[in-house]
DNA sequence: TTTTTTTTCATGGTTTTCCGGGATATATAT
DNA sequence: ATATATATCCCGGAAAACCATGAAAAAAAA
């Protein structure tokens, strides 16, 4: 294919990870497995000395820091490097956050080999790509009247996304009133439309249906 | 060492770490990666069919089930088999628990490859393995001062485990008596015992770490 | 067998959530 | 410019959740 094989990097709390990514990629002569990270700062430490590869598999959750953000920052700074996301569940809202956010493929780490390889060459040519079960998912997704509960995204309002994740982090709606600076009547109009919005009967459906679609980017 | 090599299993969820593993140990004479898993029902219809392997790398939070519930099972029926235990976090209790319930060893998933190797050759010799980091971790915890971080699973009795189940999917104090054919006062006492052992504040923290711990089998 | 855990039910109280209304001001989009 | 959506605030009452404690029978584990 080219003279010079296509570089990759991995950021991966996991260490095994990024070694196994590494050992498939030694039976490639197109990809060669660079460096593996698993903290953000090193990464970014050696970003800045080396310039960028030409592939970063990124995972999503690493170890209290946020993927997503981080897959938007280094977009910016560096436009060309291709990220795909690494992860090992699959919720609609975050998928399309993260392509939102410049990722250009999304990968299950109990992927083949062979998958891996062909994410690599599809988005080496500019091409998005979702992992088979990712993209089952997001259809289903989007498909209303599947699995008995209607499946799509409501949308929800800056305000809205605010006090749902304090819900979600436990704070009472008195506490809730105090941390955004509202009048306890306000959080409980949220939290009416919440329930609504969601088609939940009371916060502990809130709080799955939130979790289960992934509407809290973190 | 031995004419034969030891052989080798890995039971994890995420498929690349099975991987990574397997591609560590092809450049060992001593050991021989065998088989990965990604389930229990397929690793017990192998043993079953096959035999036990010298060693089982055995993850710890597998999707929705419990390793250590599982490492107990499979001493009691194959109790000459070498069972290490992987995880991503180290916490003190999950490490006493799992060498309580017949671990031999403790792996986190950063490891490095040497570490993989004198961890199984000390195990073989009929020693305990603990990863370095987890005896640090084990050390400061005989230290009080210093609360657990998540990753352990906490245990829970069948009928909080029906009770919990039905929580999750909305169902009201009430409900749930009548469901269970219980009185709503032993149904709200099953509920503090829920929200103590795991931690929780009130109902939205109660779900949040439910679906997060997976501690439903569904 | 003894001990521990689980399951069951109770009392009595406080706090929080949920429901069904209504109201005003400001963005945002068509 | 005129709808539409969002954000803010308010009320009162009912329902549900949460807290502290105790206690006894059944089941499981040591």
């Amino acid at each position: 294919m080219t003279a010079q094989p296509k570089t990759v990097w991995v950021l991966d709390d996991h260490f095994l990870i990024a070694e196994a990514i590494g050992k498939i990629l030694t039976d490639e002569v197109d990809y060669q497995y660079q460096a593996g990270f698993t903290q953000s700062a090193p990464l970014l430490e050696a970003l800045r000395l080396q310039g960028a590869p030409d592939y970063l598999l990124l995972d999503i959750n690493l170890n209290g820091e946020d993927g997503i953000a981080l897959c938007k920052q280094l977009k910016k700074n560096w436009p060309a490097l291709h990220i795909i996301m690494l992860t090992g569940l699959s919720q609609p809202a975050i998928i399309k956050n993260s392509l939102k956010n410049g990722a250009s493929g999304f990968l299950l780490k109990n992927m083949q080999h062979a998958e891996l390889i062909e994410c690599l060459k599809q988005v080496g040519d500019g091409e998005t790509y979702l992992h088979a079960p990712i993209e089952k998912v997001l259809l289903e997704s989007s498909i209303p009247g599947k699995s008995g509960r209607s499946d799509f995204l409501p949308k929800l309002s800056r305000r809205e996304k605010e006090v749902l994740d304090l819900i979600v982090k436990e704070y009472t709606t008195q506490e809730i009133a105090d941390a955004l600076f509202l009048s306890v009547n306000t959080v409980e109009t949220h939290r009416a439309s919440l329930l609504t919005k969601l088609g939940a009967r009371n916060i502990a459906g809130l709080v799955r249906i939130t979790l289960e679609k992934g509407l809290l980017d973190k």
